[in-house]
DNA sequence: TTGTTTGTACTGACCGGTCAGTCCAAAGTG
DNA sequence: CACTTTGGACTGACCGGTCAGTACAAACAA
């Protein structure tokens, strides 16, 4: 990744400093829940529990902050998808529907923050900055995925698959986002039960027609 | 539906007025382009080229207009699926993915306005009355999904589904769901080409493993 | 015919308020 | 000393919303 804090001429960010690590959760809560331009400086400082000086201090401008947020996120997901997909024992269909299921477990305990995600793309659209960190952001999480169904299903499995991983890749992507946009709508338990029991039947279905029968 | 410009005691409104329903569609694509926040009074007045007051004239507050955003693409909606559904000769899951790939083609040519359901949420978030018409709006663009599976399938069809009509229906919008997320992701048009891609390979797949074979 | 009234559409100027960002003096901390 | 943190005052831009007033056509009255 070649240290990306450093590109576009932004001051260095310590992110050891445990007020800079309090910003940074506040502000992902915050930009989760009511978007970037719902979100004011003076409420992520209030979260933080800081001033919203220091907010100023460490971070140059909103942009940056929000800038921060998402590469703190792709940095989570990619260390999560690989610890996911390390080990390389698994060699089943079952195994690969599980695998799913861990990720949907990932997004939903993560929610409030992975939805800064849905947020990107409208950030993105008037700021070139943006834009140019939500592209290398999906095509460095794409390029875990394919990585992580290498590992998840070995050789003899991904034989087996009737579309190449990359295009298995970007499908596990794309009915992720579709729950995660779901989720978002699905207001009390039951509701969000039920997104959970359509996401296990795409998923389901998926699997049951993503491998060729052992010939 | 019953008159649902009346409810909640907003001033009637002139749909047939020429400067309304330009008003409405700048509206929509603004909306849809930048969020619900992001996107100022102002800037639909200069889109629809009629003067800010004249918005506040025809709509009492933004928050009215994005609701009568939302009510007309309810509308589109429903027309659309019930048009989409309406005969009753398919009888194949070839017909049922052909139905799906329209669905899709809506989906893309109105992209711009449909965008706006991303938003949603965000604005229902903290606002009673707003989650109380996206409730609404996704109770009827559900039943009618299931009505919709209903006419394409017919009875001999519905029985060879392995799950009921209405997770499939569920499912059919969680899946459209992330299909507009990576659109509006997507910038470009080998991108654009690429999501369409995988999005046909999820129909593909989904559609071979939702029926059961003839007995 | 001429004048009056009424209702609708529409506008520019303006108001109160919020927000991101700046500046700075002061105080704590290692 | 250098770094971190606070709080407060301030600015300029923008935003949602209001308001007085204009334009105009249809209906009505003399």
């Amino acid at each position: 990744m070649g240290n990306p804090e450093h590109i576009d001429g932004l001051s260095t960010l310590n992110r050891d400093n445990r007020s800079v690590r309090k910003i940074l959760l506040a502000a992902a809560r915050a930009f989760g829940r009511s978007g970037y331009r719902g979100t004011s400086m003076q409420q992520i400082a209030d979260r933080a529990g800081v001033s919203k000086s220091l907010v100023h201090y460490h971070f140059d401008s909103k942009e940056h902050l929000f800038l921060e947020v998402q590469l703190e996120l792709l940095r989570e997901l990619l260390s999560y998808v690989r610890e996911l997909t390390r080990s390389g024992a698994r060699r089943s269909p079952a195994q690969f529907e599980q695998a799913i299921e861990e990720a949907r477990d990932f997004v939903v305990r993560d929610l409030e923050h992975i939805r800064v995600m849905l947020e990107f793309h409208n950030v993105a659209r008037d700021n070139a900055r943006i834009a140019g960190h939500v592209a290398t952001f999906q095509s460095e999480l794409m390029a875990m995925v394919v990585e992580g169904i290498h590992n998840v299903l070995g050789p003899s499995m991904l034989e087996r698959l009737v579309i190449p991983p990359e295009r298995v890749a970007r499908l596990l992507l794309q009915i992720l986002n579709g729950l995660i946009v779901d989720l978002a709508y699905a207001q009390g338990d039951e509701a969000v039960q039920r997104v959970h029991e359509t996401f296990s039947d795409v998923r389901a279905l998926i699997t049951q027609a993503l491998f060729n029968p052992l010939s």
